[in-house]
RNA sequence: CGCGGAGUAGAGCAGUUGGUAGCUCGUCGGGCUCAUAACCCGGAGGUCGUAGGUUCAAGUCCUGCCUCCGCAACCA
């Protein structure tokens, strides 16, 4: 028997610092759906992700946390809600997972690093840059802020370092033919990027050892080295085959690579860096490297530091995860930059599988069991209106199938969709409603219905790829059976048993309220933002003393409030005129009317500082200060005034 | 002049090798009633950022300029 001819296609191995976001599940939703279509297809096929677990800033993470590096990668990979329970719910269908931590892993890494060092193309030298001691952390000229270092401020000064370097530099010449020359990197936007960024200016060998930090791959025969983790981190591709290890058997069968997935801020490493290592320890390159965009929110990058993350579980949870996968893979063109936000997500599910696909098939399916008590009769009678049908379903898979192999989600999509939208159009043309008062068109009627259910049959055949849970549940209601399922009967059309029958279910695709949805999805990140902030923040304390005489020389005293009123035009301040014992009125500004109503203040005993200089806000002059107690609840900041016992007359001194 | 990307109807997006500018939503009008208030038809609305150039012909190629975004050693 002829071998299947096998397709291994890989997502990068993701840092789990963090929770995964949109951004990750994209990525691995596209190689998921390139996986199944490829077995759809008949290849036997190789879906490998992991995650990267090595490296300084899971070891201070991990520090920062209380638990060793490992539990902190156990906890966001394999413990409930992390990473592999996210694929699951994804209904991601790789065939292997790789954690860098694995112990077949390391000891590949560690052999992989010795074979470089014993073939010459990575040597021991040092590394003379900008250190800063306090952090422990190289950096160059261009990356110090005021000639400080960029994490602390504090003074960097030269040293070297002692580290092992690859000759990255030797390969330089073979590397930019690859990328000029052949269609190794796409899209081919990405290859300028690389070739002039980075090439042309001259390839620097590459340091890849740190002795700064333990969390990493050892170099066995350098004791207080640790492997670079882009090292580790790329060569994953290669030992999840079993490369320079036993646990698996793979590399003759997968390797090279059909193709990397990766997101556009790692093509370098994948375009440049990978292929050298490779030809290096003279494996074969992997065939091609995409580089696919970014989902960006409100324009802006999606980071954890402006608290703009997607959480994919949510949305999931809420529209099911087929109407999340087609909906990241039908709106973004997979090679750009694509612009996420919830009302795009409704309306593509509303409008494309609700109204379009869910609705065919609801409305079809519905009349052959009002029409035909849910099996249709054999008799057929043709009509010039049916050419237009079948002509485009067809011609659909080949078109589908072009889209496909260049990595065009959008464009294979859209292509279904147009037939989708084709055949609702056939049942206006067709009015089955009047054939159906007619009972010498019956058998016209019964033609009508099955190209409806045919057609269905042959567009989700296709769809399988993107929606595997919910064509299933179309194909159960449209009555076709796995053999007319297959890629070979979704390129011909009336192969769906001609006395079908059809059991109607629930909407595969029930319609979204938008707005209501809307506003619960944001009180969902609203709610989600603020658990994400520490519960309670208090100001730093004072690092630096104040001398005796300056505390002396702060006039504190117990205040009595005559009277408080708001400040026009201002929504912060409060005007309080105050009694402090001296018989003179005092008036003092204070900016907390979003904490306090001015008439709930009158006649209360308080602190404040009299001999601030004066100062006019708002037009109005200011002597002194009221004390407040402040701190940080969950990001709110909150202020309380310092209220103290009515009996402490007024002008008290404190101290 | 660090590098790269993007600027197309009110909004969000497609436009492969140059040949009548498309889609979704919204909007206006009509049709249908099988269906998930869905489906079908039609109208209005675009100097394709800007100024030049090549061409019989440019959103699509070339040059200048403007605006926005991303990247510059580890956030898909």
């Amino acid at each position: 028997m002829e071998q299947k001819k096998s397709f291994y296609i890989t997502t990068p191995i993701y840092y789990p610092s963090d929770k995964l976001h949109i951004g990750h599940t994209y990525c691995t939703v596209a190689t998921d759906t390139m996986a199944r279509y490829k077995r759809l297809r008949g290849y036997e096929v190789m879906f490998l992700t992991g995650t990267d677990e090595h490296g300084q800033k899971i070891e201070e993470k991990a520090a920062a946390a209380g638990v060793s590096p490992q539990e902190f990668v156990d906890s966001i990979v394999t413990a409930p809600g992390g990473i592999l329970d996210l694929w699951k719910l994804m209904d991601v269908s790789h065939d292997r997972f790789i954690r860098t931590t694995d112990a077949y892993h390391v000891e590949s890494i560690q052999k992989i690093f010795k074979k470089m060092y014993e073939n010459g193309d990575i040597y021991k030298g040092a590394y003379e840059g900008l250190y800063c001691t306090p952090c422990e952390s190289f950096w160059t000229e261009s990356q110090l802020s005021d000639g400080k270092c960029p994490d602390c401020g504090r003074e960097v000064k030269p040293a070297r370092e002692e580290a092992y370097f690859f000759r990255l530099s030797k390969y330089a010449d073979r590397l930019q033919d690859l990328l000029e020359n052949t269609d190794f990197l796409e899209p081919r936007s990405r290859v300028n990027e690389m070739v002039n960024n980075f090439i042309k200016p001259g390839l620097e060998d590459l340091c890849v050892s740190r002795t700064s930090f333990t969390w990493g791959v050892p170099v066995d025969f350098d004791p207080g080295h640790v492997v670079y983790v882009w090292v580790d981190a790329l060569f994953n591709y290669c030992t999840a085959l079993g490369y320079m290890n036993e646990t698996h058997e793979d590399m003759a069968r997968f390797w090279p690579a059909d193709v990397h997935f990766v997101g556009k801020e790692i093509v370098r490493f994948h375009s440049i860096i990978w292929p050298a290592m490779l030809m290096s320890v003279d494996l074969p390159l992997p065939k091609k490297v995409y580089g696919h965009g970014w989902l960006l929110l409100d324009g802006g990058k999606m980071s954890k530091s402006k608290g703009n993350v997607v959480d994919p579980v949510i949305l999931a949870d809420r529209y099911g995860t087929d109407a999340l996968r087609y909906f990241l893979l039908r709106e973004f063109p997979f090679g750009s930059d694509g612009n996420f936000a919830n009302d795009l997500l409704i309306q593509r599910i509303n409008v494309d599988l609700a109204n379009d696909l869910g609705n065919l098939v609801s409305r079809t399916t519905a009349m052959v069991e009002k029409y035909f008590d849910s099996t249709l009769p054999a008799e057929r009678v043709a009509d010039p209106l049916d050419q237009e049908l079948l002509a485009m379903s067809a011609a659909l898979q080949g078109k589908y199938e072009t889209a496909m192999e260049k990595y065009a989600f959008q464009t294979a999509l859209t292509e279904v969709f147009t037939v989708i939208s084709r055949a609702n159009k056939y049942i206006d043309e067709n009015a089955p409603w009047v054939l159906a008062k007619d009972a010498e068109k019956l058998p016209r009627l019964a033609t009508v219905m099955y190209h409806l259910l045919d057609t269905v049959r042959l567009c989700t055949t296709l769809l399988v790829p993107f929606m595997p849970k919910s064509c299933e549940k179309i194909f159960a209601q449209i009555g076709a059976a796995p053999a007319v399922t297959t890629w070979e009967a979704a390129g011909t059309p009336g192969l769906l048993s001609p006395t079908v029958t059809v059991t109607r279910g629930e909407a595969v695709f029930p319609r979204i309220d938008m707005e209501k949805e809307l506003a619960e999805l944001e009180a969902a990140a609203e709610t989600a933002r603020k658990a994400a902030l520490p519960p309670l923040e208090l100001e730093p304390f004072a690092t630096e003393h104040v001398d005796f005489e300056g505390f002396v020389a702060c006039d504190f005293r117990v205040v009595n409030v005559k009277d408080c009123q708001p400040v026009k035009k201002s929504d912060k301040l409060l005007r309080f005129t105050l009694d402090d014992g001296t018989g003179v009125d005092r008036q003092i500004l204070s900016g907390i009317a979003k904490w306090y109503k001015p008439e709930d203040l009158l006649g209360k005993t308080l602190c404040a500082i009299v001999n601030l200089p004066p100062r006019k806000i708002m037009g109005n002059e200011s002597n002194g200060m009221i004390i407040s107690a402040t701190h940080k609840v969950q990001g709110e900041e909150k202020l309380q005034l310092l209220i103290l016992d009515d009996g402490i007359p007024a002008g008290a001194k404190l101290c």
